[in-house]
Order: C-alpha cells, then structure tokens, then sequence
DNA sequence: GTTGAAGACGTTTGCGCGAC
DNA sequence: GTCGCGCAAACGTCTTCAAC
C-alpha cells in the first residue's frame, strides 16, 4: 500500500464517521480515493504488462498498427465545454464553436496519419461523474469504465442526438448535434463530463488507444437560460432580470404595483427619487443587494438606443442620444460600466447613489 | 464579538396541464 | 409527441436577533 503523508484531521477517530464534520467527511473521501485509485492503476499497470509480454511472445500487435495497446495515440477535445450548458440546445465549446474531437499523436502532436486505419474510427460518447478526474490527467480504461454514469431505464437516453456515435473523417471530428434531455441538478456534484472512446467490435482490430475526458460542467434545465438574469439589461426588461429581484417574487410584485414595470422604469424611478424607490423595496432588502440591483440596473441599454456609448465623448453622445429625452441623455452621460466598477461624472448622481445607501 | 437559530426571499426544478 | 406555461416544493443565500 503506498504511505500517504496526509495527516488526520484533529479529533477524528475510529467509530467516528457518524459524527464528522462535512470537511472532514470530504477530506477522507479525497484520501480513499486517492489511494483506491493508485492501488487499481498499479494492479492495471501489472496487468497490462503480462498482456503486452503475452502478446509479443505470441508475435502479435505491439506495433500499434493493430491491436494491442499504442501509448502514443490519444483522444482529446480540442477546445473546452462551458461550465454550464442547457438542455435541449446543442452542447458547443466555450467560444461558441463546434466541439472538434481529435485522434493524435503524443510523440509530434500530429493528428493522426489519414491512411492509419483508425483516423476512420467510430467514437462513442458516453456521460461520467464530474468529480472524478483532473482535467487533463492521463484516463485509464478502468477508470473511465466505472465513472460512466448509469442511464435508468425509466428516464431514457441523457444524450441525444446524431453524434452520440460518430466515425472520425481523417482523424478529427466536429460534434454539431449532441444535446442533453435533463438536467445534472440531483446527481451529487451536479457535474459531469463528456467521454469519448473508441468503440471496438469484432470487425476492426485497432489498437487500444486512451479515451478523452472533457472538462466538468453542470446541464441545467433550459427554462433556467430563459429566466437568466440580464447582466447588461435592456430598457425593455422586466425588473426581475436583476440581480436580488426574484420573478414574480415580493419584490416584483411591489414593483409593478408602482408602475415599475421595466428595468427602463426602475432607473428614471431611482433618478427621480432613490430614497423612495429603496423603501419601496422594504428593509428586508441589504445594502449590498440594493447596491447589486441598482449598478446592474445602471448598465442598461436604453430602449431605443441599441448600444451603450461611453461618456468620455460627452458632446458626440448627446448628439447621437438627441431621440430619446433629456433626463436620459444625460444620465447616460453621467455613468459608465468599466470592469463592473461605475464612473460618476456628475457628482449629484454620484450623491444620489451614495444616499440611496443610507436609507 | 461570536455563534447559531429562525425567517425572508431568490433560484432551480419537477410536475401537471393545455395548446398545437 | 412537443412545447410553453404556471404552480409548488426543495434548496441556497443572506440577514436579523438573541444567547453566550
């Protein structure tokens, strides 16, 4: 067994576990996982070596041209899915692109020559647990195989789509038609991966080659996506798109009771009288979300004007803001967002702000 | 000053229903 | 069968307040 230089937390002791504290619960987790694995990858490493032994005695593969094990191709996903994607909508890389799966080699960081037979290889993507790999860190097959979360029957396919299984075209491949069909909100971590192997059958004999892991992320359920707050709002945005409004939650409804039906509405309110528009809110309300709420608020784009202009242009601004009325020309030469941080360039709106605090 | 319980409120999701 | 919507429940976060 390989000696762990972890030391025990204080207090714990045998008989105990009823009664650890969750860091404590999650510390022993990381070390019996830790250690379980290193067991199971020298029993694996052991294993593989009389296989490899066995197959060279008997003159077979070893070559990596076919079957045996070829270390030095690998499965990866070139670009990074994002921490959170939707039921529903086809899953896509961080940037928006298309997910590109690539056969390569870890010797040149080619991909894959285009006459090896497995740059034509069927993929399989399969869902794993979130936790239980590194980014990055070299899969073995065992683990792999025993973090494939298990499909209930009752719930029908988490994956759908024409990708599900894909053949590679030339070593690479681009996912375009993958989707999830429920969330990952009641598995314990709420996070999973995308795994992609190679599918084996008795009609090719391909190398063993590593399966790729992506990074982890959570699905959530798509009617999340619709009710997600606005971060830049528009004018035209019902309240609840800010921050610390719940949809229709007390504050809303108090809101709108006022007429303050839109996010245009509730910042001429908070120009016109802050003090009011804060009591308004009640004194169940924090300082901290009430500050939250009106900098989001503040950021909005105006209903009839598309986009945001700085201010540092005070002149050319109010020209291009001529269309809308005055109050609101003006306020939106007063403030600009920078790095989430406000620049008051009128010192009365800056005094409005700071009271509205106070209340 | 610290800690823990209680309460308020927002967020997320499952479920059911009706429309198409 | 699919989609959109509303409702309700579970859960998480934050604040307040009393006890120490």
């Amino acid at each position: 067994m390989v000696q762990k230089s972890n030391s025990i937390p204080y207090g714990f002791a045998v008989g105990s576990a009823g009664s650890l504290s969750p860091k404590s619960m999650a510390f022993f987790e990381n070390v019996f996982r830790s250690i379980v694995r290193e067991e199971v990858d020298a029993q694996l490493k052991a294993h593989s070596v009389d296989v490899e032994e066995g197959k060279k005695v008997g003159g077979g593969g070893g070559g990596g041209e076919s079957g045996g094990t070829n270390e030095n191709l690998r499965l990866r996903l070139t670009n990074k899915i994002p921490s959170i994607i939707y039921t529903s909508n086809d899953i896509e890389a961080e940037n928006g692109e298309e997910l590109r799966v690539e056969l390569f080699d870890v010797v040149n960081d080619r991909i894959i020559d285009v006459t090896h037979p497995l740059s034509s290889a069927w993929i399989e993507i399969v869902v794993l647990d979130g936790e239980l790999f590194d980014h990055g860190e070299a899969i073995n097959h065992l683990d792999f195989d025993t973090s494939v979360v298990a499909q209930r029957p009752e719930e029908g396919p988490w994956l759908v789509g024409d990708d599900k299984r894909f053949r590679l075209q030339n070593g690479v491949y681009s996912i375009t038609n993958l989707s999830f069909t429920r969330n990952t909100f009641r598995s314990r971590t709420k996070k999973i991966r995308l795994g992609l192997r190679i599918i084996y059958d008795s009609n090719n004999n391909y190398p063993t080659i590593r399966p790729a892991v992506s990074n982890s992320f959570r699905v959530m359920d798509h009617r999340s996506q619709l009710n997600k707050k606005h971060h830049t709002p528009r004018g035209e945005d019902e309240v609840w798109r800010l921050k610390g409004i719940g949809r229709n939650g007390k504050y809303q409804k108090r809101l709108t009771s006022r007429g303050i039906l839109n996010v245009e509405a509730f910042v001429k309110a908070y120009q016109k009288d802050s003090r009011s528009l804060r009591k308004l809110l009640g004194n169940r309300l924090s300082d901290r979300k009430w500050k939250t709420m009106v900098e989001q608020a503040l950021q909005y784009v105006p209903i009839t004007i598309p986009t945001f202009h700085p201010p540092n242009v005070q002149q050319e601004n109010l020209e291009q803001n001529a269309g809308m009325d005055q109050n609101e020309a003006v306020f939106n030469q007063n403030i600009y967002a920078s790095n989430g941080n406000y620049e008051f360039q009128d010192q009365t709106v800056l005094d409005n702000f700071q009271d509205s605090l106070f209340i």
